[in-house]
DNA sequence: CGTGTCGTTGACAGGGTTCAAAGCACGTGG
DNA sequence: CCACGTGCTTTGAACCCTGTCAACGACACG
């Protein structure tokens, strides 16, 4: 279950037999939220990091008249509150979009790794950075594209990150996201999502039924988004 | 000069004397840089992380139909790719907006510090969690916000950053930018920028002259911007 | 005094929101 | 087996926020 973690790390990085050995004894107890509850309260300070096994959750932020605004996806083999660590109280909340899976990383283990293994802990930064760099992504993807190379885009970054999870059937993979979530993820009403949607469905670009997306043409869909896996930073680097 | 680096640290948690030794002896030589030049280029795989001393940074995304999105803005005391350390190559740009004084701290050294500095590790860390947390706040507010309360809030973080660094002056401080660029930070035109910050001046919560920005009633803004600074993280905690 | 940069303004088009209602799939209980 | 409720998607219409275009003014500089 924790092999996607792994393999997130592995994608990255080569990991040692230590250092793998010291990500399993990281994990404490499992968890399980239904979906809608909250995996971390905003304003909280957790004493252990969670790391999602299954499901869907995000990161968000409400303000004051209701309005949400989701700031980052997670998927199995997400650390979906690694920076509380550092960073100590959250400043927003993470919530489980479906039935999730998680398992605990006490927060006094992880101040251990990084007492001792000074690789393990550049590779835990690392995916904090990896957030950053999605956040990024999407500040570009809000403030100057158009709406539905927005879409487009964030397509294409969950296709590649479930592939990276090994989670890609065929071209197709399980993304079972409401219309009214989806919105909160691009900072648009439902309606437009709806229409952007019905846009990329006629255009050939997108099969989007039953909680699973398939792309008939990757390329088509990329070309569309602009976009650029470099941001991911899938390759393996000595870190 | 790197008086503000320390205190950008110190302000978030306690440095030993050979903590902050250790600090002043990562850095090798100095640079500088005019108002649009590039200080890192997308795609390059730097050798030093560099330190702002003096001067307006941004990290920046370009967009094939030339459309640029600002994705954070770095002020005297910031790394402007600290990141860089561990993704190796830069999904982005950063560029001086106005001349740029800088620091270089070689990778070499860094690696050193994570090898050897458990403490300061987790310190340079959190520098990059909090430009994390900062893009969060920028996608809630291009996503949910009204466009005045997104620019009250950009002004509310800008002081409040100014201020970590000893740079406020009176209710005062320095901030050279053109509405050109404010736009590619907030992700609309320079047009609506221009129209927002007449109706800001004429509702008496900013006066902006010859790059300096008074803010008369600081609770009016941050209640206007629903600013609250928990996520600049200015808190001294044990990291 | 000409040139360039930046800020300001007005008119107009259109992208996106809001509101409201209808359609649809699915599970439940009678 | 059907009626009904629920959650999600789809649609249409009115409205307005925001972008684009184009021009002008203010100012610094050589």
């Amino acid at each position: 279950m924790i092999e996607s973690l792994i393999s997130n790390l592995r994608t990255r990085d080569a990991l040692t037999a230590p250092d793998e050995d010291a990500v399993r004894d990281l994990f404490q107890h499992e968890n399980r939220f239904r979906a809608g509850e909250d995996i971390v309260v905003q304003g909280s300070r957790p004493v252990n990091s969670t790391l999602l096994l299954e499901g869907l959750a995000a990161r968000y932020r409400l303000l004051e008249d209701g309005k949400r605004q989701i700031t980052v996806l997670h998927i199995g083999g997400d650390f979906v509150d690694l920076h509380a660590f550092i960073l100590k109280q959250m400043d927003h909340g993470v919530i489980a979009l479906t039935d999730c899976h998680t398992l605990a990383a006490p927060h006094r283990r992880l101040q251990a790794v990084t007492e001792e293994n000074p690789h393990l802990t550049r590779m835990f930064w690392l995916l904090t950075l990896i957030d950053g760099s999605i956040h990024r992504e999407w500040i570009t993807a809000m403030g100057r594209r158009e709406i539905k190379g927005h879409m487009a885009h964030l397509i294409c970054e969950m296709f590649y990150r479930y592939r990276a999870v090994d989670l890609i059937e065929g071209q197709t993979f399980r993304f079972p996201i409401t219309q009214a979530i989806l919105a909160d993820v691009m900072g648009v009403s439902t309606v437009h999502v709806n229409k952007t949607l019905q846009i990329l469905r006629s255009d050939g670009l997108l099969i989007w039924k039953d909680g699973r997306v398939q792309i008939p043409d990757l390329q088509a869909l990329e070309t569309l988004a602009e976009f650029d896996p470099l941001y991911l930073h899938f390759q393996s680097e000595s870190r």
